[in-house]
DNA sequence: TTGAAAGCGTTACCAA
DNA sequence: TTGGTAACGCTTTCAA
């Protein structure tokens, strides 16, 4: 089923069964009719392929994460897909997992899409400049790297929540349970954490370098309660939530036996008891924010080099204060 | 940059430039010589819309699910990439969170691929109908509907697992955790735990109606701890791992107040402690299977009608085992 | 070994 | 309001 046969049927030209199916330029209602009804007989819907390349334009973005799962990407992606569903432009995920070929995958990938947006920390430095230099590219979330356009949210709520343990409660003894080298992102929120700690004239407390998924925290228990710590300050929500699993698990109590905080805010976090303190970021409007710029991009718009997106500090009761 | 251009920098016709390009046919080594040169000057790429038109096949299939968080959905993606990315394949992974214009979505969705897997329970049967009558379909999982290939796991460690509870820890009051109207999976394991009782004269027990993710179980502490059942029988891990997470909260103890069971033997169940009793299922495997089917179907060749891989019970502490 | 030309399925321009 | 025709960027067949 192809255009040229649907005009053959409905006796009329390529050219009008393209304005009909799409419902621009004028046509006839006599011919409308006709071309409609060989339309829908045939069943007909034009290739992609053909649409794409006459156009020049594939209708599709990609993003890059370093995983898929999780309510954090899971949010993100919504929040991309809240502008690109609508605009008609359909949505690549890609979960890289950190694995070795990415690079050259991602290169692939840049052939079929339009532009990409690409969560900082998940692919070399060298690749996504490569890819920016030939493709419209956002990038999610800071990254050492200089790119084009970036979309992120700031530190100032991670900073005060440290400072609210350390001068509210009266911790002294905190971890920070994440690693800095793997994630841009880590590394911004060790930085605040130190200084936060600077501040006060203290010096920062340990760091235990861990994944950010649920199973990592759970994993990094046993290391946090035989460190003896007052607190531990997770570099997100999921690891936060493992750890707290597992120290309710071992009969002990947040935060009686050890304070919990994350960052994130994802569902769970306002669900469990006790409610876990943490650092609202407008997840999904990051990743609606970055689309938005990188639909822009791919339409030659001018595009601010920055953007940066609030966050929010969220007091439960796992940091010790009264719910 | 097309291959025109290519052809021309390089004295060559555009035909010699796809030959080595893609290294096949027969070329002179001078010749080859000459347009690699030009190729890596310009940094060349073929446009994936034309050789796709070309070859009237888009080396692409999607890959459709009810939703993407999770570690239930993060496995099966891997299983499916284990098998695509090799064959040089890309995966679109597409979650219509269940909204309601998916149906459309999923139609624009097949024309931009080769073929699709589609978990059960996503979409309504007139869709999968319409799209396997014009694509390659393969269903992961159990579906009402009359599908054209199917690959599932069995029921039989399931119901195992009940009667399990049943017959070697005595327990008499069970509740069903999860909605069997929502998920073709959850209507076999409800069945099965149906069965389970039946078998030794029991009537099955309650069924508490949630969704399948973890915060689904965390929201359904309250009403299970007041029905003072003996054991939650969930349909999935996160559901347990919430629903667990959400006992221990409250201080209590499993699987001294209340036996917890799952689905899936996700990463988050051998960790956690208590370890969580539940069914392995070899998501992975699964993922590859529909995926293989799907190719071997796009390449037309023939593809048996139903796969089932087995499923096996995985006894931890949870339902009080010891360890 | 190489090239000319047709074809893949659209859209868009220009005439009619 | 319509249609013819030239792109779009590639692969492939057939000759040379």
């Amino acid at each position: 089923m192809s255009v040229r046969e649907i005009a053959k049927l409905a006796g009329v030209s390529t050219a009008t069964v393209s304005r009909v199916y799409r419902g621009v330029g004028s046509v006839s209602a006599a011919t409308r009719a006709k071309v409609q009804a060989a339309i829908e007989q045939y069943g007909y819907r034009p290739s992609h392929l053909g649409e794409a390349l006459a156009n020049r334009r594939h209708g599709a973005l990609a993003v890059v994460f370093p995983g898929l799962s999780g309510p954090y990407f899971a949010e993100l992606i919504n929040g991309v897909e809240s502008v690109a569903v609508p605009r008609q432009v359909s949505v690549h995920v890609i979960g890289t997992h950190l694995r070795r070929e990415a690079p050259d995958e991602l290169l692939d990938v840049a052939r079929r899409v339009d532009g990409m947006a690409i969560h900082g920390g998940t692919v070399p430095k060298t690749v996504i400049m490569e890819l920016a230099a030939r493709h419209p590219v956002v990038m999610i979330g800071p990254d050492p790297h200089p790119a084009p356009v970036v979309v992120r949210t700031d530190q100032q709520a991670f900073r005060l929540l440290v400072s609210h343990l350390l001068a509210d409660h009266g911790l002294r003894k905190l971890v920070f349970v994440g690693n800095p080298e793997g994630s841009p992102d880590l590394t911004e929120r060790w930085e605040a954490f130190a200084a936060a700690h600077a501040e006060l004239g203290l010096r920062p407390g340990k760091q235990l370098r861990t994944g950010l998924e649920q199973t990592h925290g759970v994993q990094a228990a046993d290391e946090v309660l035989a460190g003896g710590f007052d607190g531990a300050v997770c570099g997100n929500d999921e690891t936060a939530l493992g750890l707290m699993m597992a120290v309710l698990g071992r009969g002990l109590r947040v935060p009686g036996d050890l304070v919990i905080t994350g960052v994130d805010d994802v569902p769970m976090s306002s669900l469990v008891s006790p409610g876990l303190t943490t650092v609202a970021r407008p997840l999904a409007e990051l990743g609606a924010t970055a689309t938005r710029l990188l639909l822009d991009l791919i339409n030659g718009a001018d595009v601010v080099p920055e953007t940066v997106l609030p966050s929010r500090l969220v007091r439960r009761a796992s940091c010790g204060c009264r719910d």
